[in-house]
DNA sequence: ATGCGTGCAAAGTCTTTGCAGCTTC
DNA sequence: GAAGCTGCAAAGACTTTGCACGCAT
C-alpha cells in the first residue's frame, strides 16, 4: 500500500497490481488518465465517467467503471466523496499542496472547494496515534450559504 | 435555522417546525428522543432507527423514518455520516465538547472516533469566509489500520 | 377547516453480481 | 495455461414518491 503522496502513472499502478497478483488493463489505464488529467476540483460520478469516456470513444462498460473507481479508491489513488448529492463522486488523490476540502450548502447545493494544510497534519497525528496509514482525509463543512439563509425554507 | 450548538428539545424543535408552517408529530419527537439518548458515538441507519423503535412498540414506517431523518439533517439537528458502509448514518448533533469525527480503514472497515476541537475552529473560520452558518463538520481520514497493514490485499 | 404528515405499496436510483469469453501474466 | 478482467443482463440494496386518510394548527 502506498500512500497519499505517490503520483500514480501506468507503470506504477501496474506495479502494484502485479505484486498483488492483479492485472493492469487498457481500461484500467484509461481511467487513470482521465482522473490524472481532470482539472483541479472537478470531480465525476461513475455515471459521469462512463458518458464521459463515451464521448471519447472509450466504451467501458459501467460494471467496469464501478469495479474500478472502488478499486482506485481502497488503493488511495482516488477520493471517494460524498457530498450533497446521493450518489458517490471520484477525483484523484493528489498530494498535499493539491489536497482540498469542501464546504457544502445544505440548501442550495453549492459546493466550495477549499485548501486548509493543517487539515492535513490533524489528519497525519491522529492517525499515527493509533498506528494506521493515512491514505485521505476530507473535511466536508456542511452549513448555509449566505442565497440559503435568505429563503425561509 | 439555528446553529450547531442548539439543544434541540421537543419544545424547540416545535417551535422551529411551526416557524416555517410545519408541524410537529407525535412520531418526529419519538425519533428525535430517540437520538437524544443514544449513547455518545453510537450511529444509526434508517432501518437500525426502524427496528430499534418497533421493539420499543413504537411504530413508524419506514417512510416517516426517511423523511424524517433527512429533515433533522437539514436543519442541523442529526449529523450525516457516510462512512464505510454504502448508506448513511445518523447521530445528534452535539455541540462544541462533544463532537466527533472518524477515523476509518479501508480494509477492516473499522471506525474509531476522535475529537479535535481545532477541526470546528478552522470550519468555522472557512464557513465565516464565505458567509456560511456551519451546521456541522466532519473530518474523515480514510487509512489503513495496523491489522489491515499486515495483509497483503 | 386547512393542509401537512403518515403509512402503504409501488417505483426509482444507484450499485453489485453471475457468467461466458477474452486478456494478461 | 491459469487466473484475473470485462461486458452484459439481471438482481440487489437502499431510498423516494403518489395517494388516501388522519391529525396538528
Amino acid at each position: 500500500m502506498t500512500s497519499a503522496t505517490t503520483d500514480y502513472t501506468p507503470e506504477t499502478l501496474r506495479a502494484e497490481l502485479n505484486a498483488k497478483g492483479w492485472r493492469m488493463t487498457p481500461q484500467r489505464e484509461v481511467i487513470l488518465n482521465t482522473f490524472k488529467t481532470l482539472p483541479e476540483g472537478e470531480h465525476l460520478s461513475a455515471e459521469d465517467l462512463y458518458n464521459r469516456l463515451k464521448d471519447q470513444g472509450e466504451d467501458i462498460s459501467l460494471s467496469t467503471i464501478y469495479r474500478t473507481v472502488k478499486m482506485m479508491a481502497r488503493m488511495g489513488i482516488l477520493r471517494e466523496l460524498e457530498l450533497t448529492e446521493d450518489h458517490k463522486h471520484y477525483e484523484i488523490n493528489q498530494p498535499r499542496p493539491h489536497h482540498h476540502h469542501h464546504l457544502v450548502c445544505v440548501k442550495t447545493n453549492t459546493v466550495i472547494e477549499f485548501k486548509n494544510d493543517k487539515i492535513l497534519e490533524i489528519s497525519q497525528k491522529v492517525a499515527e496515534k493509533y498506528g494506521y496509514k493515512v491514505l485521505d482525509c476530507q473535511l466536508t463543512i456542511i452549513g448555509v450559504s449566505p442565497e440559503g439563509q435568505r429563503s425561509i425554507f
